[in-house]
RNA sequence: GCCGGUGUGGUGGAAUGGCAGACGCGACGGACUCAAAAUCCGUUGGUAGCGAUACCGUGUCGGUUCAAGUCCGACCACCGGCACCA
C-alpha cells in the first residue's frame, strides 16, 4: 500500500502536543545522571515577531539537546524572555499602552511561533526579566555589588537632545542628531550608577585561558579588555610644583617627545588657569569637544585639531628641555591618565599633529625617513639621540628607561585597561528600579532584602523627565518615602538598570526558576552550572557575553555559585540576510516569518533549511527556492517509506560502508556545528537508497535516528508509522562500527608532476611505504612514465599517488 | 585608523597541504501524462575539439612545496564592530 503524501500540517501540531503532553523535555534533576545545559541567548519580544534569524541558533542547539538525550544525558535546553528596553517603552508611548501590556503580548506572540518550530525547550521554566519575581533578584545581585562597593556613583556625559530636552541610548542617535527630531545632539553631564568591572579586568583576561570558546570571540574580549603594560611618569610643569602624570607603552622613545596632549577636559588646565594666557579659547574649544561623540572624536582621518597651551610648559625628564603643551579631542579623560607625551618620530598620529601645527619631530629609533612618514615599525630598532639609551635596541632601552625614571622617583611601572567601568544607570521606565533610598543623615541606604522586589510604579506618562531625570521622578507619592535606617523623609533613586541586568544572570534563574527564596538553590546551581554549550551572536561578544562574566565571577568570589566561569563552550553563528543579500529589516522590506514557511513547508523542512543553507557562523542570503529543496529532501526520506523491506542487514558492503561513514561523520558534524554537511551526508544517503530502489528496515532506521535532531516531527511520524517500537526520542544515538568504515578498494588518483593523469583501484590497507615501492611497477602507471625517469614517488594512502619525473 | 570576518561555477556552498566544485538551488534534455504540476533518470566551471582528450581556473601579485583554495609575504575589495589602546 503507498504511503499518504508527505504533508507536515497533518502531523507536526501532534507530535509537539505530545511532547507538552507528556513533558518530554522537562528537565529533572536527577543527581547521578550526567546533566547537559544547553543555553541559547533568550530573544527580546520585539513587536515584530520572530523573523527567521532567530531559529538559526535555536534549531542548532535544538540538534545537540536532541542528540544528547539520545546519548543519556540529563539535559537543560531553557527559554526565557529578555523584555526590559527601549523598543517595547518607545511603542508604549507612543500607542498609550502599558510596557507590560505590550510585553505580555509580544511574548505570548512569540512563544506561540516558537511552538510551531518544535523546539524541545523546556517551557516550564521560562523565565521573563521584566516580572517582579524575577528582577527582585536582578535588584538583590545590586545591591551585593554595592555592599561591596563595586557600585559607585560618578560624573558621567549622557547623550543630550537639547530640542526634546531628553537623553538619548547611542542607539538614538544618528549620525551625531536625534532620532526624533533630527536636532544635533550634545553632551550633558549626570551623576551615574557605575559597576566597577575594571576591577575584574585581570581575572575576565585569564578566565578566557581554558574556556572552550571559538577564538574570534577570545580575540575580541582580550582586545576590548586591552591589558598593556608600561609605566605611568611624571612630568613638571616649568615654574611650578605641578607635575603631569601620562601613561606610556613606549618609555624608550622619551628622548624623542618634543611636545605633550592633554584632553580638553583635564582637571589640570582649570587648576592653573590663572597662569594660561588664552584660557578662554581652551574652554571654547573643550565646550566643542564636549559635544562630540568618542568615536568622532577618534576618527583617525578626520583633520587634527588642537589648541597650545599658552604660558605653561613641561619638562621632558629624558632631554631636560621644555617642551610645549597642547589640548585635543583626540586624547579621552577615560583612557590612561588623559595626557600622553607626543613622539612625532614614531607615532603616525603624533606626526600629524606634529605637521599640522608645525610642531619638532625628533628621530630617536634609526632606520626610517622620519621627513615623509612616521617610523613605527622599531621592534628590532636601534636607539639613537637618546642620551644614555644611544646604541641600545629597542626592548632593552624601553627596560633600561623604566629603571633609569623609577630611579628617579617619578615613574612607576603600571599595568593600563582599554575596558572602562560601565555606566549602569538609565533615565528610562522600563527597566528594574535601582532600590536605594537617598537619605539627608544617612546617605545612599539599600532596600532591605524583604523589601524586594521594589516594584515600578504605575505612571500616566512613561516619558522622560525634561530635566533629563527618569519618569520615575516625577512620582513624588513614590519617590517619598521614610529612610529604611533612620524613618526621617527621604527619596528613591530614581533611576533604572539597563537591559544588559536582567540578562546578565539568567542562566542562573534557568537552574530554579519558581525559588522564592534564593536566586537559585545550591543544589540546583551545583547540578545544572556551567552551561556546557551556549551559542549566540557575535554582536553580544564584548558587551552581553562579558558582562554575564563579569556577574558570575562576582557571585562566584561571594561563593553564591560554585563554578568559576558561566559558560564552557561558546559557539556564534551567522546572520540570515535577506534574499536581496542585505540585512534583514522592516524598512528594507526583506523580513521573512516563519509562520509563512511552517505553513508552506512545514517546520522540519524550515529546520533543515536553516541547517542546510550555509556555513553556521556566517553570514547567508535567504533563498526561498533553496527552501523548498529542504522540503523536497524530506518528501524523499518520507517516501523511502514505499521502499522499505523488513531485513535488518544491508544489501551491500559499500552501503554499509557507506551507513557507518555516515553516522560517523553525521554526529561529528553535530559536534562541530558542520550542520550543512551533515545534512549533505544524509542526502547522500538517500540518492543511495533510491539508486539501490528498496531498502532494509535497519538502514532506513539508521538515516531516520541520524535526521531525528533536525526534522524530529517527521522521523516520529514514521518511526510510528512503521512501527519500530517506542518513540524515535527515546531510541540511543546510532553507533558505527570501525570494521565497516572502508571499503577493501579504494580509488586513488596518479599524478605525473602534480598533474592528474589517471585513476586506480589500490587495496584500501595498503601503505606509504608498499605503495611508493609497488604501484609504480603496474603496467598501467609504467604507461605514464614512459620515457621518463622518475626522479621521486609519494603515495598518499588512499589518496594518491604522485610521480615527480624527468 | 584599529579589531574581527569574508572573497571558490549561473547561484548557496564543499574540500585533515593530496583528485577543486561534495550536497543543494537554478537551467537544459529525457521518461511518465491528453496536457500540466508533482515525481523519476540524465547533463551542467571555462575555452578548443565530433571525440578520446588538452589547456586554463578558488580576489591580485610574489614565495615555500613533489603537491597550495588551504601555508608565508605584500596588496585589493566587501561585510561587521569600535571606546584613537597613547
Amino acid at each position: 500500500m503507498m504511503t499518504a503524501p508527505y504533508d507536515p500540517s497533518t502531523f507536526e501540531p501532534k507530535w509537539q502536543q505530545f511532547w507538552e503532553d507528556n513533558q518530554v523535555f522537562k528537565a529533572k534533576l536527577e543527581p547521578g545522571k550526567p546533566k547537559y545545559y544547553c543555553l541559547i541567548e533568550f530573544p527580546y519580544p520585539s513587536g515584530a515577531g520572530l523573523h527567521v534569524g532567530h531559529p538559526r541558533s535555536n534549531t542548532a542547539l535544538d540538534i545537540i539537546a536532541r542528540k544528547r538525550r539520545m546519548e543519556g544525558h540529563n539535559v537543560l535546553y531553557p527559554i526565557g524572555w529578555d523584555a526590559f528596553g527601549l523598543p517595547t517603552e518607545n511603542f508604549a508611548i507612543a500607542n498609550h499602552i502599558h510596557p507590560a501590556k505590550v510585553t505580555r503580548d509580544n511574548v505570548n506572540h512569540f512563544r506561540a511561533q516558537l511552538k510551531r518550530l518544535g523546539f524541545s525547550f523546556d517551557y516550564s521554566r521560562e523565565v521573563d526579566t521584566t516580572d517582579p519575581a524575577y528582577y527582585k533578584w536582578t535588584q538583590w545581585i545590586f545591591l551585593k555589588f554595592y555592599e561591596h562597593g563595586l557600585a559607585y556613583k560618578a560624573e558621567m556625559p549622557i547623550n543630550w537632545c537639547p530640542r526634546c530636552k531628553i537623553g538619548l541610548a547611542n542607539e538614538e542617535v544618528v549620525g551625531g542628531a536625534c532620532e526624533r527630531c533630527g536636532h544635533e545632539v550634545t553632551h550633558k553631564v549626570k551623576n551615574q550608577w557605575m559597576l566597577a568591572i575594571t576591577r575584574y579586568a585581570q581575572k575576565l583576561l585569564d578566565g578566557l585561558e581554558n574556556l572552550d570558546f571559538i577564538e574570534p570571540v577570545k580575540a575580541q574580549q582580550r582586545n576590548w579588555i586591552g591589558r598593556s603594560e608600561g609605566c605611568e611618569v611624571d612630568f613638571q610643569i616649568a615654574g611650578t610644583d605641578e607635575r603631569l602624570r601620562i601613561f606610556t607603552t613606549r618609555a624608550d622613545t622619551m628622548f624623542g617627545a618634543t611636545y605633550m596632549v592633554l584632553s580638553p577636559e583635564h582637571p589640570m588646565i582649570e587648576k592653573l588657569a590663572d597662569r594660561i594666557h588664552n584660557i578662554d579659547e581652551l574652554r571654547k574649544y573643550r565646550e566643542q569637544a564636549a559635544n562630540k561623540s568618542d568615536f568622532e572624536r577618534a576618527e583617525m582621518q578626520k583633520d587634527k585639531t588642537g589648541v597650545e597651551i599658552k604660558g605653561l610648559m613641561a619638562i621632558n625628564p629624558a632631554t631636560g628641555q621644555q617642551i610645549p603643551l597642547w589640548i585635543s579631542d583626540y586624547i579621552l579623560m577615560g583612557y590612561g591618565t588623559g595626557a600622553v607625551m607626543a613622539v612625532p618620530g614614531h607615532d603616525e598620529r603624533d606626526w600629524e599633529f606634529a605637521r599640522a601645527f608645525n610642531l619638532p619631530i625628533v628621530e630617536v629609533v634609526a632606520g626610517g625617513d622620519i621627513e615623509k612618514e612616521a617610523y613605527t615599525d622599531i621592534d628590532d630598532g636601534i636607539l639613537v639621540n637618546s642620551g644614555l639609551l644611544n646604541g641600545m635596541k629597542v626592548k632593552d632601552a624601553q627596560e633600561a628607561m623604566m629603571d633609569h625614571l623609577e630611579g628617579l622617583g617619578i615613574s612607576k611601572r603600571k599595568v593600563n585597561f582599554k575596558l572602562r567601568d560601565w555606566v549602569f544607570s538609565r533615565q528610562r521606565y522600563w527597566g528594574e528600579p535601582i532600590p536605594l533610598v537617598h537619605c539627608p543623615d544617612c546617605g545612599i541606604v539599600p532596600l532591605k532584602e524583604e523589601d524586594l522586589p521594589l516594584l515600578l510604579p504605575d505612571v500616566d506618562s512613561y516619558e522622560p523627565t525634561d530635566s533629563g531625570e527618569s519618569p520615575l521622578a516625577a512620582i513624588t507619592e513614590w519617590v517619598n518615602v521614610p529612610c529604611p535606617t533612620c524613618g526621617q523623609p527621604a527619596q528613591r533613586e530614581t533611576d533604572t538598570m539597563p537591559q544588559w541586568a536582567g540578562s546578565s544572570w539568567y542562566f542562573l534563574r534557568y537552574c530554579d526558576p519558581h525559588n522564592t527564596e534564593e536566586f537559585a538553590s545550591k543544589e540546583a546551581l551545583d547540578y545544572w552550572m556551567p552551561v556546557d554549550w551556549y551559542n549566540g551572536g557575535m554582536e553580544h561578544t564584548t558587551l552581553h557575553l562579558l558582562y554575564s562574566r563579569f556577574w558570575h565571577l562576582f557571585l562566584h568570589d561571594l561563593g553564591l555559585v560554585s563554578a568559576p566561569e558561566p559558560y564552557k563552550k561558546r559557539t556564534s553563528h551567522g546572520m540570515i540576510l535577506g534574499e536581496n543579500g542585505e540585512k534583514m529589516s522592516k524598512s528594507r522590506g526583506n523580513v521573512i516569518n516563519p509562520d509563512v514557511l511552517v505553513d508552506e513547508i512545514g517546520a522540519d523542512a524550515f529546520r533543515v533549511y536553516e541547517m542546510f543553507m550555509g556555513a553556521f557562523d556566517q553570514a547567508i542570503p535567504w533563498s526561498m527556492a533553496g527552501a523548498r529543496g529542504a522540503k523536497r529532501f524530506l518528501d524523499r526520506v518520507w517516501r523511502l517509506q514505499d521502499m522499505l523491506d523488513a531485513d535488518n542487514q544491508s544489501y551491500s558492503d559499500s552501503l554499509r560502508v557507506l551507513i557507518n561513514q555516515s553516522i560517523k561523520k553525521v554526529g561529528e558534524d553535530f559536534e562541530r556545528m558542520k550542520f550543512n554537511t551533515a545534512i549533505a551526508q544524509m542526502m547522500t544517503m538517500v540518492n543511495e537508497y533510491y539508486d539501490k530502489g528498496h531498502i532494509t528496515a535497519g538502514d532506513f532506521k539508521a538515516l531516520l535516528l541520524l535526521l531525528s535532531p533536525v526534522a524530529p516531527h517527521m522521523c516520529e511520524e514514521i518511526w510510528q508509522n512503521q512501527n519500530f517500537g517506542g518513540y524515535i526520542h527515546q531510541q540511543p544515538w546510532p553507533a558505527f562500527d570501525e570494521a565497516f568504515l572502508v571499503d577493501d578498494q579504494v580509488e586513488i588518483a596518479v599524478q605525473v608532476n602534480g598533474k592528474v593523469r589517471m585513476r586506480m583501484m589500490v587495496p584500501s590497507d595498503m601503505d606509504k611505504q608498499t605503495g611508493e615501492k609497488e604501484l609504480p611497477n603496474r603496467p598501467e602507471v609504467q604507461e605514464q612514465t614512459a620515457g621518463k625517469q622518475v626522479i621521486k614517488c609519494i603515495y598518499v594512502p588512499g589518496r594518491l599517488l604522485n610521480l615527480v619525473v624527468k
